[in-house]
DNA sequence: GTGAAAGCGCTAACAC
DNA sequence: GTGTTAGCGCTTTCAC
């Protein structure tokens, strides 16, 4: 319509409207600037679904986080965002909120032509989701490893070292003289809480220190439940000189019970996983799981697929990296 | 295309294959369930351009958030996505990261009819991007004031009153009996660090308490310039008795001061503002200004102009809560 | 150099 | 009940 609008205002023909508007192609000066002057006047913005629905390209990539207020995923956003602005990209940033249903929404707006292609964080890859991204046929990475993936998937996928991670931490412990390791895991039902376990588990047995199952907790990765299975450890009265958190969120619920009982940070060692704002500025030992670089090498797979340049399935994989600090 | 493709397919016409995928008209039981068959064979899904084309509208709603990884917005991204969910919108988050250009490029896209409004968090409201938001003349909201508003803008706005919420902060202070209170602040050029000193400043007269420039530091409103701007205070060796930190940012700042220096959080009283998961999990003081409601209020008055309910420009004012701790 | 027109996929008005 | 078709705004091919 809006081309339609100043070719009928200024008398000159629609096509060399259109060429005006977008540079392609020639148009003299003195009507392009007879057309400017148009365009200025109507606010002429060309609409993007109709440049979509002809271009069958969006420039943008979805973008599903479970959680947006965990920072663990800040660095990951930025990282992202910053790899397609390389590109002319932008993020559609969507909160699924650990919810399937939501998951299956984005992975609908996908099929929909919403984005390009997407980029999908989440710790529940089943066959439901997993299905009806191949179903879409196009371009998506996911954050997380998925056992089932096969050469000719329409996926890929990027994935930090859980196992080597927590054996990271916990070997630190360990060399530090500790004996009595706290460690506040989530449940042991989801993939990622049981490699974090497994990690502390293999360090612990190399180096013939009893594995207690009362000293391994289920936050739930939450802070909520966190806080009360520390707090309900800590009435056992049992020894500990070392706590290790799987994650910043059940790290802050073990810091809320400390605060509200005068403990203070030094009372026994104590290390996190995900090495945010939080454990940075409270000046805690805590894991980098390269979340920065998660999402580059996401943006970087993503968009091989998305310019045609690679259609086999990819895997990427990443060393976390412990950060020693005065705990 | 895809109608068309079932549509040859099943050899049903064009507009019954339509009726029966929209679920809009009658198409016979029979009819239906080849069309659901062919449907499902081709994995067909809305094209979601072709739709916005055709309808002009978009089901979305753009939101700018100056950085998402601070953690004062978390609550007000909620806010805004709870309620858009009930009326069956979407939010897309649009990191500006403090950029007037990033916040054209959303305005521009505002234009383009990617969406069908904008809820633009900023601070720094100038001719620049308020002349763009008016030249779209599509519904906005700004959570922020804006001085120059008139009643036939197509925008409105909610915003907290920071005068009074600081003044909320040094009042308690005060009534516990401390006189050397200091203020990491943010730039005072910023209208809303502005607001906040003077809010500082008003309750010190009030008790005849002298106010001290050296006691009213530049922050920035950002960690690591509130680190050094405490740590040089702390320097001066100069008496304190509180500290009040004008966002959460800061306060991190200066709690990651005191960890390296092992000063505990009881040395002195403390509280800040925004009261996010960081003061809540240290059970510090802390002012809420009310984000989930900003972010609910904006959707409110967004939706009355997407549906045409009002034209009228609106304020809504909403006023902070001091959330006391231990500190 | 400029202009006319097809077609992206969908919706909906209208004709039968 | 079912079918035909115009048109949303853009891009691009092709004809002049």
């Amino acid at each position: 319509m809006s081309i339609k609008l100043i070719s009928e205002m200024t008398g000159i023909s629609y096509a060399t409207v259109a060429r005006a508007l977008s540079g392609n192609g020639y148009c003299s000066k003195e009507k392009r600037d007879i057309i400017a002057k148009a365009a200025e006047e109507i606010h002429y913005h060309p609409n993007l679904s109709a440049r979509t629905l002809r271009n069958n390209r969006t420039e943008k990539v979805l973008l599903g986080i479970p959680d947006i207020c965990n920072a663990f995923y800040f660095r990951m956003i930025e990282g992202i965002t910053e790899e397609l602005d390389k590109v002319g990209y932008y993020p559609i940033i969507f909160n699924t909120r650990h919810l399937l249903d939501k998951e299956l929404k984005l992975i609908d707006l996908l099929s929909q032509r919403y984005a390009d292609g997407l980029i999908l964080v989440s710790f529940n890859f089943t066959e439901a989701n997993i299905d009806a991204l191949r179903r879409t046929n196009l371009p998506a990475v996911l954050t997380n490893r998925y056992e089932g993936i096969r050469e000719d998937d329409n996926f890929d996928f990027v994935y930090s070292d859980h196992v080597a991670g927590m054996e990271q931490v916990t070997s630190f412990m360990v060399e530090k003289g500790c004996k009595n390791i706290l460690l506040v895991a989530g449940n042991e039902n989801e993939q990622t809480s049981a490699e974090r376990v497994q990690g502390y588990k293999n360090v612990l047995q190399q180096h013939n220190i009893p594995v207690r199952d009362e000293y391994i907790l289920n936050g739930e990765f939450r802070t909520e439940p966190a806080h009360d299975a520390f707090a309900a450890f800590m009435q056992k009265g049992l020894p500990v000189d070392a706590v290790i958190t799987a994650n910043e969120l059940m790290f802050m619920g073990v810091m809320r019970y400390m605060t509200e009982h005068g403990i203070d940070l030094d009372a026994f060692r104590i290390a996190s996983f995900d090495n945010t704002d939080f454990s940075r500025n409270l000046n805690v030992t805590s894991l980098d799981l390269k979340q920065d670089e998660i999402g580059r090498s996401a943006v970087r797979l993503l968009m091989e697929r998305i310019e045609g340049r690679r259609v086999k399935s990819e895997q990427v994989y990443l060393m976390p990296e412990l950060i020693v600090r005065k705990t």
